[in-house]
DNA sequence: CCAAAAGTGTTGACTGTACACCCATGT
DNA sequence: ACATGGGTGTACAGTCAACACTTTTGG
């Protein structure tokens, strides 16, 4: 068992909802390789970090973001990712609600972007595929977890709520069958707030009982 | 973004299925740390190795066997872990039929052993928290993928199929409905082969229509 | 009063679950 | 002949999916 060291990156997969879309957060390269393309935030892990905790840092310098929800994405390994050689890459993805995100102003030469994951660009070393990887698991999870949670404001409404789905998941949903079993859950309550200067009918304000992920039963 | 490198270990936790029960192969340490205490297969990559490569090596050193099931399980960073301090570890999990196995008999010091998950010595690291990561994954697996095939001999009758969903899930199952539902789902077939010898009716011997890893609609 | 989204129940189809008896073999 | 696991069908309950109209506001 001979000891190597290997140089370790991670890159992060920031997830929102905006305009009804799905996105995700590039930044352009401001170094070689692939200087000026789009990518993913990411970099190598400082001496002795943690690979989680350099997500968190990412999030923050990048989105302006903290106490938002991450995971551990998946650990890619081998060549022909980076033309640098052989690295290996954690990566994580996170989802976070519009309203908190703020991106760094002063950050003229990466510009942090949210693009959405319907229309990229091209995009640097193996991305493209971490965040198809990324948006796969979202899904999923969005089917057996209580995670949509992080990507809404404190207080929304049932239909911001069963946008969240549709975009994630691309499919139309019942309205009525979708409050049925969203209800049943337990997961949300409805506040005493509406959303009123819409030129509809105000729409009752809900929020979650808890922010705190969590899985269940089945879903949808 | 300064460049750091790490050190890389792999651990991997190879499931089988054997005597009823499901097992987890361990390794008795040769070297400090926890010297003769039992752990995980797993070490240091080797210059300039993929992490699955590692993997992959280990089972083919460790259980003598390849061309098995192999999944990466989680990336696993930080310290408290390892007191050599912060090593990051890549952990895989692999399932294999008992068949296939051939451990070493020349590896007296390390004397790779399947013990059942149910009754597990003390471990080295935090290798029983991976255990339990492993079989977590492996539940949830079954429920949704074709896995289950990796763990059984090419030819099957129904009860070894129906006792690795019951070992795994730790639930019984009933004989009907199991058989109704999984002969839905197309995944094996009938042979001309039946199981004789036993002291009851002969069990007819079923294979896999295919033997890649899967992912269908819903399972159990 | 018109446009637009909010909100609300019922029915039929389907899926999952519970359950008991006869069959083919080895001893 | 008997003990052992192999193999089979039905009925009821629960869940899922389809579907249309009234309500409340802003303009």
């Amino acid at each position: 068992m001979k000891k190597h060291y290997q140089p370790v990156t991670t890159d992060v997969v920031i997830f929102t909802i905006e305009d009804g879309q799905l996105k995700v957060l590039l930044i352009k390269r401001a170094n070689e390789p692939f200087k000026d393309q789009w990518a993913l935030p990411g970099g190598f892990l400082f001496e002795d970090e943690e690979p989680e905790h350099a997500a968190v840092r990412i999030l923050k310098d990048k989105a302006g973001i903290k106490n938002v929800y991450v995971e551990q994405l998946y650990t890619f390994g081998g060549s022909g990712r980076d033309p640098r050689g052989k690295i290996i890459t954690v990566s994580y993805f996170a989802l976070v609600p519009k309203e908190k995100i703020k991106i760094s102003v002063s950050d003229k030469i990466q510009t942090p972007t949210f693009r959405s994951v319907k229309k990229l660009p091209d995009i640097a070393f193996d991305h493209n595929r971490i965040i198809t990887y990324a948006l796969k698991r979202l899904q999923s999870k969005l089917e057996y977890t209580n995670v949509v949670y992080s990507l809404l404001p404190r207080y929304f409404t049932f239909n911001q709520l069963q946008n969240a789905y549709e975009i994630i998941s691309g499919r139309k949903l019942d309205k009525r069958n979708f409050r049925k079993k969203f209800m049943l859950l337990k997961l949300i309550k409805a506040t005493k707030k509406v959303l009123k200067g819409e030129r509809q009918r105000p729409a009752k304000l809900y929020e979650f009982t808890h922010h705190k992920p969590a899985e269940l039963k089945k879903f949808f």
